[in-house]
DNA sequence: ATTGTTGCAAAAGCTTTGCACTAAC
DNA sequence: GTTAGTGCAAAGCTTTTGCAACAAT
């Protein structure tokens, strides 16, 4: 697990070691996604960070989050900024992204699906209860003209 | 795998089954669900609809789906709607998701990796090259006012 | 006839953009 | 001094909402 708490000077550090340049900005927020690690929105970092530092726009807030993002400092979770995609295959099934033509499909595979689920028979989850898992399987077509085959 | 066709009246007794009135607008986007098997967007299926029914509107589009999703006759995929949110801890790694609470907790389960790697060691998918595998284990927390607790 | 659904247009989010100003190197 | 990053306000998208008109039962 991170730990959480690192200093001005080793969050300096690590931008540049990205190659981005150490602004005010780019440190607090870093920081506060060190200290936020409940998956904040661009929103909650903008309202935490503002207490460090409250000229900071949330535009600028934006940003640095695609920056951190772009170089690897940061993750993007649970997709937004792509519209909602539907499927009206209802089966409990996967999902294949491709990162490159943002394709996704359907996968499902019996035999895999019951070697997770008898993972967590064994291994429970203290006070949640499962209802669902899903796979997001992200790569590549190998050749982006041809479709991606599954068995 | 799902056929993709179904003729009026099915459509009609399906919607019947979920105890929503079978309107025009309900058959033909369920029509179109179920023959863009692509996980198309709200707006894909507008386009789709509007050559079947002109005088459809976008935001019946959107209800209509969010009726479907309520009811289990279709699933929102890769979530949209809610904002993005960002994650600093970057060990690859899954996600609880509390479906009450909206919480998204980190999970991280070597054995599980392991597993699931070797897995795809055997069995590859043809024409995709598999960067990252990462579960979304939804579920809901036993008691709302405890925290998820792993291990 | 009743009730739920639709279409419209307007509003509400969230996110991005352009550009002048500023800070980092 | 250069170059890249910031802040602002405006615009862009996707999605939601309120309400009068309408269709399904």
């Amino acid at each position: 697990m991170q730990d959480g708490t690192l200093t001005y000077d080793q969050v300096k550090e690590r931008l540049i070691k990205y190659q981005l340049k150490a602004t005010q900005q780019r440190i607090v927020i870093y920081d506060a996604l060190m200290q936020l690690h409940n998956h904040p929105t661009a929103e909650n970092i903008y309202d935490f960070v503002k207490t460090k530092n409250p000229s900071i726009s949330l535009a600028t807030v934006y940003k640095t989050l695609d920056t951190f993002v772009s170089v690897g400092l940061a993750d993007k979770v649970m997709s937004a900024n792509e519209s909602a995609r539907y499927d009206g295959y209802m089966d409990h099934h996967s999902h294949l992204y491709c990162t490159n033509t943002e394709e996704i499909v359907d996968f499902e595979d019996e035999q895999l699906s019951k070697l997770i689920q008898n993972y967590f028979k064994n291994k429970k989850i203290k006070n949640f209860k499962i209802n669902d898992i899903r796979l997001q399987i992200n790569g590549e077509k190998v050749n982006v003209k041809e479709n991606i085959t599954i068995n």
